[in-house]
This record gives C-alpha cells, sequence and structure tokens, in this order.
DNA sequence: GATGAATGAGGCTTCATTCAT
DNA sequence: TATGAATGAAGCCTCATTCAT
C-alpha cells in the first residue's frame, strides 16, 4: 500500500515516455485531427485502453505531447542564455538555440501555432496554461534581455516586448519555411546567421552606400 | 440550353461570394476539422445541398477560400509595390500592406500556415498549385526587390531569397502573435513602425561600423 | 381546348422516345440505382424537370424503359410464332426470334430479370401489372403451343408449363452468360443452334451408343 | 499481444457467422442498394461500428456473402458428383445438387446473377475473382464430364462449353422462376425431374432418328 | 494493469424531387 | 411548357471512448 514498487514504477515512466515518441511522430505526420488513436496504439505496441489507462483522452495525450516539447526548448534556451553574459551574445543564443531546436523538431512549431489554438478567437489560449506560462517565461527573459540591452544603450529605444514578439516570431517564421519549402532542409547554420546579422544590424548599408555589391570588406568578415 | 440568363448569372456569384464569406468566418473561428458543412449551410441559410452545388466538397470550399484570400492580399501587395518607385520604398509598402491586410484578416493566415499543409511532409504542398504560385509570385517581386537593393548598394549584400522569407515570416509572426495575444488587437501602426524600424537598421544602436559577433568588448559586463 | 396542337403533340411524343433511349442506355450500363435523373437529363439535353414533366419520377421511368422493351420483344417473338405454321417450328422461332432480341439488348434481361423484382419476395411483382402480363402473354403462347405438341404427340408428356419455364429461362440463361462471359460476343447462330437442337432432342445419344465422336453422320447434317 | 485467446477466436468466428446470416437476409429482401448497414446491424444485434470492425464496407459484406454462398454450392456439387461414376449420373447430381441448393437458397441466385455485375459490361466482373473461380470450378467440372460423355459416345458432338452454360443456364433460369412465381414453392423434385428428363433426351418424342428442322412434314397441319 | 471488441454519435456526401421564373 | 437552382432526407463510414475479461 505504500510503495507502488520501484520496478513497476520505473517502467510505467518507461511506458509514458515510449507512447509520447510515438505520439509525437503520429501527431508530426497527421496533424491532431487525421491522427487516430488507434493508429498510435498500434506503433507504440501498446492495447488501446493502455494508452487510455496512462492520458486519458486523446487531447491530453496530445497536450501532454506539446508540453514536453516546450518544456524542452524552453529549457535548452534559457540554460543556454543565462551562461552567456552579453546582451548581445544571449540574444544571438537564443536564435542559435531556438533555431536548432526547431530544425530538429519541424512538426512541432506547426502544432504549438496552429491546430491548437484554432478554437474561439476570444479565448484564445486553449492549451493548458502550464504550456503558456512555461513559453511565456522563455519570452519574459528574452524581454528582459532586451529591454536591460536598451537601458545600457546597446539597442535602440524600442518597445521591448514588440521587438520580443518579432525576434520570437522571425525564429518561428523561418522554421515553418522549412517546413513549406520543397527543397530539402536548407542550411540551418546560414539561416541562422542571416537572422542574426539582419536582427542585430538590419537590411541597411549605414554611413554612405557602398560601392557595388562585389565590396564586402567590413560586413562579410564573419564566420 | 439557351440563354445562360444574366439575372441568374448574377445572383449565382452573389450567392458563391455570400457562401465564401460566411465559411470564411467558420472556417476561422473553427479550423477546418472542426467547421462543419451544416454549420457553413446553415449561418448562410442555404440546405446543405445547395453549398455542395457550388463547391464540390468541403475541402474544395476550403480551398477556394483560401484561394479567394490569398488573391487579395497579394493583389494589393502587389499593386502598391508597384505604385512605389524607391527599393526601400517599395519594402516599407510590402510590410504596410502586407500586415495592414492580415490585421483585417487575422484567421486567414492561420488558416493558411497551419492545417492545410498538416499532411506527408514530403508531399508538402497540399494546397492547390495556383494558390502557392500565386503567394510565391508575391514573394518573388519581394526577392526581385531585394535583390536590385543589394545590387543598388542600398541593402548588404545577403542571400536574398533567405531575406524574403525572413521578411514574409517577421510579418506573419507578428500577426500571429496579434491572434494569440489576449489583449485586444494592439496598435497596428506601432507595430509596422517596428517591424519596418528593425528590419531596415536593426536592433543595435550603432556606435562604429558594426564588428562581426566575436567582438563582445564593451558589452560583457553584467552577471 | 380541342386539339393540342398536331405539331405539339408530335413533338411531344418525339422527345418521349428520346428520353427512353437515353435511359435505357444509361439504366443498361449503370442499373437503376447507380443511374441518376441528372445524367439522363443531361445525355438527353433536356433539364432535370422536363425529365419529370414527361415521367414523374425515376421509378416510373424506369417502368416505361422496361415496358418498351417488352412490349417490343412480346411483340417481334408472338408475331414470328404466329407466322410459322408447325409445332417445332413456332418453337424454333421462339428461341431463334428471343436470343436474336436479348443478343441485341443484352443489359434488358438484367434490368427485368434483377434489380426490378428483388423486393419484398412475398409480393413478388414490382413492376407494373401491365409488363408481367404482356410478358405471361407470351409465355401462354409458348405454353399453349407446347401442349397442342403433346396433344399431337409431336412432344412429349410432360407438364407444358415447367416446359415454358425451362425453355424461357434457358434462352434468358444462355444470354445472361454472354454478359458475364469476358469474351466478346459469342457466336449468336452457334448458340441458337445449340439451344434448339438440345432442348428438342436433349444431350443423349439415342439407339445404340454411336462409334466416336468423329462420327456424326445423322445428327451433324443441319446448317 | 501475448495471446489469440482461443475463446475470442471462437467467439469471433460466431459473430461473422451471425452478421452474415443476418446480412445475407437482409439483402435477399432488399438487395444491395436498398439494403442498409443499419438495418443489418440493429437485425444482428450490433452496434454499427461493430459491422464495419468485422467487413470493412458494405460491399465487403456483401462480397462475403456471396463468397459463403458460392463455396457452400460450389463444394456441395463437386463432391456429389465425384461421388457418382457414371457420366450421365453426374450430371443428374449436378442438376439434382445445384437445383435443390438454390431451392434452399433463392434469393442467393438473384443476388449473384443480377446487380452485382451491373456496372461496366467491358470489366464484365466486379465479384472478387475468387468467386468467379470458385464457381467456374465448378463449371470446369461439368465441361469436363460433358466433354467425357462425348467422347465416350453417350452424349451427342456438341461444344461442351455451350452446353455446360445452357444446363448451368437451365438450372438458374427454373431457380428464378421459382422466385417469381406467384404460387408458393412448386414441388422441387418434378421440377428436377422435368429438367433432367428434358437435358437428356429432348422434348421430342422420337419415333426415327430425327431430321433436322428443314423436315417438317407429319407436323404443319395445323392452322 | 492490460486488452481490444463493442459502441454510437456525428460528419460528409448524394440525389430524387420540387417550384419559382 | 421548360428550366435548373434549391432542398433535405438518408446513407455510408470513422473514430474517440468505454468496459468486461
Amino acid at each position: 500500500m505504500i510503495k507502488p514498487t520501484p520496478r513497476r514504477e520505473r517502467e510505467r515512466q518507461q511506458h509514458i515516455r515510449h507512447i509520447l515518441d510515438v505520439a509525437e511522430s503520429i501527431f508530426a505526420k497527421e496533424g491532431f485531427f487525421r491522427a487516430t488513436m488507434r493508429q498510435i496504439a498500434q506503433k507504440a505496441e501498446f492495447a488501446l485502453g493502455t494508452i487510455y489507462s496512462y492520458f486519458g483522452s486523446k487531447r491530453q495525450l496530445y497536450e501532454k505531447v506539446i508540453e514536453t516539447k516546450v518544456n524542452k526548448l524552453v529549457d535548452s534556451v534559457t540554460k543556454e542564455m543565462a551562461e552567456t553574459p552579453s546582451v548581445q551574445g544571449k540574444l544571438e543564443k537564443f536564435i542559435h538555440t531556438k533555431m536548432t531546436f526547431l530544425h530538429k523538431n519541424l512538426f512541432f512549431l506547426r502544432l504549438y501555432l496552429a491546430e491548437v489554438d484554432v478554437p474561439r478567437l476570444d479565448i484564445s489560449h486553449s492549451l493548458p496554461k502550464k504550456v503558456h506560462e512555461k513559453y511565456d517565461s522563455m519570452l519574459c527573459v528574452l524581454t528582459d534581455v532586451i529591454w536591460r540591452g536598451i537601458q545600457k544603450g546597446v539597442f535602440k529605444p524600442m518597445d521591448a516586448r514588440v521587438v520580443t514578439k518579432a525576434l520570437d516570431g522571425l525564429t518561428n517564421a523561418l522554421a515553418l519555411s522549412w517546413l513549406n519549402s520543397a527543397e530539402a532542409h536548407p542550411s540551418l547554420e546560414t539561416d541562422i546567421n542571416t537572422i542574426t546579422e539582419l536582427f542585430l544590424n538590419g537590411a541597411l548599408v549605414h554611413q554612405e552606400p557602398t560601392q557595388n555589391s562585389n565590396d564586402r570588406k567590413e560586413i562579410c568578415n564573419e564566420s
């Protein structure tokens, strides 16, 4: 009555992880609505009822998949940012870590952005609060960094929250474009560099107009 | 057999437009899967069969909704860009026109980005070619503008296609953030200005020509 | 109020015949259930409503098609039989005329035998009485011929009604086999001869066993 | 995953048989198109979905019904024929066994002959190959018997395949006539005898070796 | 706990038929 | 009288969920 057997508990955790992995791959391929519980059960090599005994409903399973992913994303991004001291470095880490994660979890972005939030525009958040709070916590860190950057005069004075949205969205959007592009996965590193440069310095050439496009002395000396 | 009847034809077009409008609102609120044809028929005040006589299937109705919207967006964006001579002005027009459109058609973005493209990542494009081609035509114009800007030395030398994706994505992303934000519609103009400024000049304050990201002398003085 | 215009009436009859022809071909290809009124209307180049103004309902149209065909079949068979004096000749005419008709109207047999009579076994006859009466009138003639043949000692003493069924069924069945056989239309004449010979003389060799199968003196001297 | 459970399997087979029986009766009464899956489910006292879990679709259920029946028919007919040594005896067995089976399964004939094969005359066989092959295997046996009979001089030299079609059709046709006849089931044995006699010896009285059909001396004395 | 057969609400779609023009 | 857009009942099928074993 006291301990539910440590082995039992260990197995249980293993099964949960296994099912989550399988569910992730199915949801990724089919989307929430087209995916069926039977499909998931079969690929996971469990009975239908077993899936239900672990996760209650399709919806809950789905939310758990998302939550797990968001947690991983947020944890790795915030960890990386914390380990870097400079404001600019933190920003670069944000871009780099998040895009790398999305590149490895392409489908997830779509799931997160799209199907889940479809309902009632007014209610807006249909994913469990926990998930949104987690994701928002990452954005808060980012906003804070930007805000401090502005205070220090590193960044121009802008609405930090808008900039956060822009940067978060910018990375999401590029990842989405990977999904849609017929081309095989394009070069991650190139995209990261372009985004970073764009975000930090903008598209315009400053000071005097450069002579011609072959002339890249002071700009192209990176990587 | 004899006359195509002008009045009949006019009514037909009216009905089609009406149904498309209704369908748009339902799909927007519910998403493709949750929306039902009966819902749409009822709100359009037509019999179920009538909807089917105009659009062969739920899928086709959905695609027509998307196609109509994409056409409107692309047409207004390209028109605005064409009417502006300078490269920088064209870019500003792109941002302004697209974001204004999305602001008035929030839901549409989600539809376009999300559910439709869920299936088979390898097949990639499940919307009718026409739609993608239309949208791509807009992106092509944008890429061309950027490329010419680079040639003229107005923009830094970057991969024009990546920049296109970034700018397109940036605008999408901000619009998405409107959807998700609990706040009532935030100020459109402010966001447009921020994005434009950000895209053109970047976030960094320019004290001297930016070094590359390895150069972190004066910024690293925080905990 | 007195004459509905002779031209009008003539046209009307023409339209009816045209629609019946088209309906026949559609029903033949698709069967009663798969055929749609729209299909028929389109092929007939009339509006849907026009078809209904002529025939009231799909069912009635169908029945009219069948009735027309049955009338043609019965009329030509009875006419041919009437024109032949001998009992045996009448039988041969029956077989020949009916099978030739079926060969040219393959589909019809299936329609007549199958779909129409599907319902309630107890009610049995779902085609209008008229049709059955017409067909039965042909069978009556046949029964009568057989009966008289028996009286005259030309035919063995058998239940004339059973023999009628057998002969009628035999011809139907062979025609059905044409429908189902993958082979292109097999030789009509050969089948007619075989059936006729079989019906009149049976399969058995009489008197003493013939020597071998190459020996066909007194049997194969026909045609 | 572990045991296929013998009891479960037994129940499963029972359910399948039960549903097939019910479906058979409904299809028989209503025909393929008029029958509804709900009807079948209700009469079988299962939920609609259960029927679908056993047979994937209405069509497949229908085909299974036919297949099961054809198998029974063919197996019993070939078994009976195999157990009889003489050629003539085999033929009599064929007629007797098949007609007895059809008498007990009247509706089946209609199903087999009719609705199923309605579509595209060119494609011809829309029932699963298996069914046609099974039925053809029976006809092959029959053809073979007839052919051997011809070799032995028991039967007249005729095209064995046409004779097969004729005999097969003859039995089908008589059974069909049972369906259509308002009379209660007529005497099976009488019909079998008549058919057998007719097939073996023909309808004509044999006074002398039959002449061919041009010879009509003593018959033509009627009006 | 694990299993998977059974359930049945609910969605998409078809098509005979009507009726205003 | 001819037209064909509109109607809506009814059918097939899916799939999340339950529950007896």
